[in-house]
DNA sequence: AGAAAAGCTTGACACTTGTCAAAATTTTTC
DNA sequence: GAAAAATTTTGACAAGTGTCAAGCTTTTCT
């Protein structure tokens, strides 16, 4: 029988297939963690999500834990290239932020499920010790794709970074997870406004030179167009 | 018997004591929530925080929700007016300035339990409606916190608002919610380095006039105090 | 003091959870 | 095609869940 613990000296093409279902559990897993959080996840309902049954998990995952760790390492590879192709196609300043901004806002419309599990699971972190070495190292990978696009920004802009990779990460993901929040409480205008305060955010910590970046995102005409304060 | 659903017509001592015990039992709550996290707080941890059993909270609450809902709002009392005392005392910038960064990270240290807390249940909002309201309340209650100590700002500098207050909210937070999870995780800079982000990030939003701002936090000297990038 | 109300405990209920072992099924190997 | 291995199902387990009702204890009221 072929366990977790001898995966030694197995032909090529069974390790594949292991690795396969696996995958497919993990896929399955993060399904239901998408739509039912963490706290209510079970293993019965992520088997219920994939074609097996409940049993079969601990076939191929030592434990719920195993089985979770894997699912988030699966989601990150999926989430940490997600803005590369907008980057490596901006040739201004303005298609880079367009870019970017249409990206978020693609991202938000189409993956809201997915990236609430992400939240949720960094949270758990907070608690459980058992996920945080990779949900550390799947921030860190997320601040490193945001810097990238900062880095194409200098090159744009010609101007010095002015602020280090985790202030900015910190920031944009502040703003997603205030928008996503809104977003899923059916605000219509939530990605709007997510795109015209990352916008301002940027054209401000990027030092846009031309006199645009403050007429488009000057207070006055942001305050009155949203309502807030 | 003195149920939930006829607190009318009772003498008022009655209505205190039933209240206090209430906000007694939601204290417990808030310490297991703060302990354990969500996913794993149940009625009889939570009875076991406190002096009684397991039974009475269904004597002085509908239901978990009921319970739990009771608990953020206490909760919230607490923490929506933290950080007006420092505006208060504020004469200068730097007055303002450090009292904010100092006020942060004695929450930081003092308090990252029950803040984790917070997060935690804000993450169940993404999937629990059952939440929502009281949590975008309090939310907004935490964004106006932070927007009374920038007008502050604005009044000593004398310059204009740059961004509105939900963009300034959440930067901020982002940047807390960073700082906490490091700090939980062992990292003893975490607050230090919070404390040079969020003065970064407000010397350049706030604009302060004289030079000092830009020397105390530039590219530079943080880049190379914490060898980021 | 006695009656009534309030406060609290106990124990049960139906249900769900993670885990695992045995059996049934499918696939591979010779 | 039979034996062996790998895979999947089934059913059970002990523990834990929210909820609730019956009863016990304490307080309050007259």
């Amino acid at each position: 029988m072929q366990n977790l613990k001898e995966l030694d000296r197995i032909p090529r093409q069974r390790v594949d297939k292991f690795a396969e279902r696996r995958a497919e559990l993990a896929e399955a897993a993060l399904q239901t963690l998408a739509e039912l959080g963490y706290a209510r996840t079970s293993l019965r309902e992520i088997a219920q999500n994939s074609e097996f049954t409940h049993g079969v998990l601990h076939y191929y995952f030592r434990d719920k834990v195993d089985l979770i760790l894997c699912s988030v390492r699966q989601y990150k590879a999926r989430c940490v290239t997600r803005y590369d192709q907008v980057t490596a196609d901006a040739r201004t300043y303005e298609d880079l932020m367009t870019g970017f901004l249409a990206a978020l806002a693609q991202t938000m419309r189409g993956e809201a499920h997915m990236h609430r599990l992400w939240y949720d699971i960094r949270s758990q972190t907070l608690f459980e010790t058992a996920f945080r070495a990779d949900v550390a190292e799947l921030d860190k990978s997320l601040e490193n794709m945001i810097w990238r696009i900062m880095c194409r920004f200098v090159e744009l802009t010609g101007e010095p970074q002015s602020m280090p990779p985790p202030v900015i990460y910190a920031m944009i993901d502040g703003l997603f997870q205030q928008c996503l929040l809104k977003h899923l409480s059916g605000d219509a205008r939530a990605i709007d406004q997510m795109q015209a305060d990352v916008r301002l955010v940027l054209s401000t910590i990027t030092k846009k030179p031309a006199a645009s970046a403050r007429v488009t995102a000057s207070p006055g005409r942001r305050a009155k167009g949203r309502r807030r304060g």
